[in-house]
RNA sequence: GCUUCCAUAGCUCAGCAGGUAGAGCACUUCCAUGGUAAGGAAGAGGUCACCGGUUCGAAUCCGGUUGGAAGCUCCA
């Protein structure tokens, strides 16, 4: 008999060598329907593994993370398997999973289009039904060798090269197949039940540019039908909000030819463009910041000795005018470095904040390219602050706030996460380790819960990273704060202290937005179009029953736009139905019809935007409502 | 930048056996003067992204360019 100890402290007695299976058996029946895997001694087992010897077990189901990756990971080889049988000479890759589900790369002279997944489908569908046995082989590398070139899989081979040749190799036997894998897997392939295959296309082997391309089909894989289903309704409703279907559909932005990933604001757009800016300038003019503003175009020397041009020349643009190079900016900080040097600086002045709605450019891969989320020009709401040591964390407090603030007011949560030196990073040992620890002390200080992402740091300094997570859940990048001791050193900034000695400041680069340009998307998603009312390009659309109420209409328009509410009269010569339905389709938030009643009463007939129903309200009250609305920036 | 796919009227799309373009909405004019998601009629709109090739003939087939989509790579 053998002990086996459980992760709530239990002990019980085995028959030696009983699989995991048989074991999550004996605890419940659900287990065992439940149970994908092991876990002996903190190792990953299959489920047919059997225990030789006294063991600490976790049996792995389909809740956890680790269960579902076993789950897609045997999905994504009957997904190998059955590209195996449909065409005879193809080359497997490699097979990896992903967030939902798993992808496969495959080597094929013919390209694969959707009609050849549905019958790639099809074949996986039945392996499934056929309900094969997944072994798990343990072999020496030279017979793992063998029998893959057995196979004539070049691609399986190459990828054994780059395991240890001293150690035993697993490899999994499924029916005709045979994979190279880590495991653990599936017994059976009969327990895959909900996929889905998306989408086929091109990556590198190996992910490297220069190896050849292969074939990518991606897949999603749940434990049931439901989840999947799930998953494809979120995904439909993705596809409704994206914000370039609808940035065209209410008229916000729009693209051209003349200037690829380089947004063109509409009037709409640039609307809220606007509300955006001046949110964030109100406050940070209370937060004592100063605004600025600084060439986009300045010497390409700058650049050399700030240091830009050696790490990031490759996507900088670029121009000769007269005998001197240019570089449009592809970041504010060297400007602000400049109005700082403009000149000198007390200990007492610090901190100072200079801030900037900075239009920057980057030269992206074409292939990058991606709405506004992903552009070649773009605005951030830039700012570089200038300290005292002793100031970091206080001033660091203060950024907090404002995202806070920010982020609460568009309803979004938000997660942090602290990144570290990159490979590719300007500075010493000692720097480094000392803004690091300075970072993670603050946080600390802050009781601030965050993730460690080692190595996504800026070349220049380590970083803070603000995730919010918007209305689906789905979660985006924005506000950054970063330390940087390596821009003063470089420009040779100084301040004088009490001593009256030179000193350097430290410079914290931050924003909050990011890119307001992709903040703005992220906001159409978020909204679905549906903005807030302060937001709203349009906030009232004032629509006279006949022509006779026009002129009433007139003058409360003009009441309105006092109040600094955007309001339209839709004076058109047409229905009333009609006009209600394309203010429902402009999600303006309120639509109000004005008839003879409403002016014998002096109310409204509002109707808000979604609603089936209208409201009779008195005008005044109705002024009052939406002025607060407007000034508190209030979510609906 | 790489792989695959795509590009027809302002918008959404049809035209997918090569024979010089079509719908709905939007737009213009006229009729209708209306109470909460499309009243009726008529009209105007396109060198079928651009350049080149094959062909008697190209929106349609082939090549290139530009732009877009998905993924790869990249995102200081």
């Amino acid at each position: 008999m053998i002990k086996v100890q459980f992760p709530d402290g239990v002990k019980k007695e085995f028959l030696r060598g009983t699989t995991v299976e048989s074991i999550a058996g004996a605890i419940s029946s659900s287990l065992r329907k439940n149970a994908v895997a092991g876990k002996v001694n903190e190792i990953l087992v299959d489920l047919n593994y059997r225990i030789e010897e006294n063991a600490n077990l976790s049996i792995i189901t389909t809740d956890s993370e680790e269960g579902m990756r076993v789950l897609r990971e045997s999905t994504a080889q009957v997904l190998a398997q059955a590209v195996k049988r449909l065409y005879n000479e193809v080359k497997l890759g490699d097979g990896q999973v992903n967030e939902n589900g798993f992808y496969y790369d495959f080597q094929l002279e013919q390209s694969l289009s959707p009609v050849d997944l549905a019958a790639i489908e099809k074949e996986m569908e039945k392996i499934i039904s056929e309900n094969l046995e997944i072994k798990r082989l343990q072999v020496s590398f030279e017979a793992a060798e063998k029998r893959l070139s057995e196979k004539n899989e070049r691609f399986k081979l190459e990828a054994l090269q780059d395991l240890s040749k001293n150690e035993k190799i697993t490899l999994y036997q499924q029916g005709e197949l045979l994979d190279l894998g880590r495991g653990p897997l599936l017994p059976s392939t009969g327990r895959i039940k909900a996929y889905k295959l998306l989408k086929v296309s091109g990556a590198y082997w190996k992910g490297e540019k220069q190896n050849e391309v292969m074939q990518r089909i991606y897949g999603v894989g749940f434990k049931k039908k439901q989840d999947l289903d799930d998953y494809q309704s979120i995904q439909n409703e993705a596809a409704k909000r994206d914000h370039r279907k609808l940035g065209k559909q209410l008229e916000l932005f729009m693209f051209s030819d003349e200037a690829a990933g380089m947004p063109f604001y509409l009037p709409n757009g640039q609307i809220i463009r606007n509300e955006l800016e001046d949110f964030s300038r109100e406050l940070q003019i209370d937060a004592q910041y100063e605004e600025v503003r600084t060439p986009y175009m300045m010497n390409q020397q700058l650049w050399e000795n700030s240091g830009h041009w050696d790490h990031y020349h490759e996507n900088m643009y670029f121009s000769d005018v007269d005998d001197t190079k240019f570089a449009l900016k592809p970041m504010n900080c060297p400007g602000h470095m400049l109005i700082f040097k403009n000149k000198p600086h007390s200990y007492r002045d610090l901190p100072i904040r200079l801030s900037e709605f900075g239009q920057v450019h980057r030269h992206e891969f074409s292939g990058a390219l991606n709405g506004m989320t992903r552009v070649r020009t773009f605005c951030q709401d830039d700012a570089h602050i200038y300290v005292r040591e002793d100031q970091i964390e206080s001033e660091i407090k203060g950024i907090f706030r404002l995202i806070d603030k920010v982020y609460s007011t568009f309803g979004f949560e938000y997660s942090v996460e602290l990144s570290t030196r990159p490979e590719d990073s300007l500075g010493n040992d000692r720097f480094w380790e000392e803004s690091e620890t300075a970072l993670k002390n603050v946080l600390a200080k802050l009781d601030i819960e965050y993730r460690l992402n080692e190595g996504d740091g800026a070349f220049y300094g380590p970083k803070i990273d603000f995730h919010i997570q918007d209305a689906l859940k789905r979660s985006h990048q924005c506000a950054t704060i970063q330390l940087d001791f390596q821009m003063p050193e470089k420009f040779d900034l100084t301040y004088i202290n009490e001593n009256n000695e030179k000193v350097r400041p430290i410079v914290i680069h931050r924003a909050i937005y990011g890119s307001i340009d992709r903040f703005f998307g992220i906001l159409i998603e978020h909204f679905a179009g549906v903005f807030p009312v302060w937001l709203a390009p349009l906030q009232v659309l004032l629509i006279p029953v006949a022509q006779a109420h026009l002129e009433y209409c007139l003058k409360i328009q003009s009441e309105l736009k006092k109040l600094g509410v955007r309001v339209k009269v839709d004076s058109r010569d047409e229905k009333l139905g009609y006009k209600i339905r394309e203010a429902q389709m402009q999600k303006v938030p309120y639509a109000a019809v004005i008839g003879d009643k409403e002016i014998n009463e002096e109310t409204f007939n509002v109707r808000k935007y979604g609603s089936r129903k209208s409201d009779n309200i008195p005008i005044e009250g109705f002024k009052v409502l939406i002025a607060s609305q407007i000034s508190k920036r209030s979510r609906n």
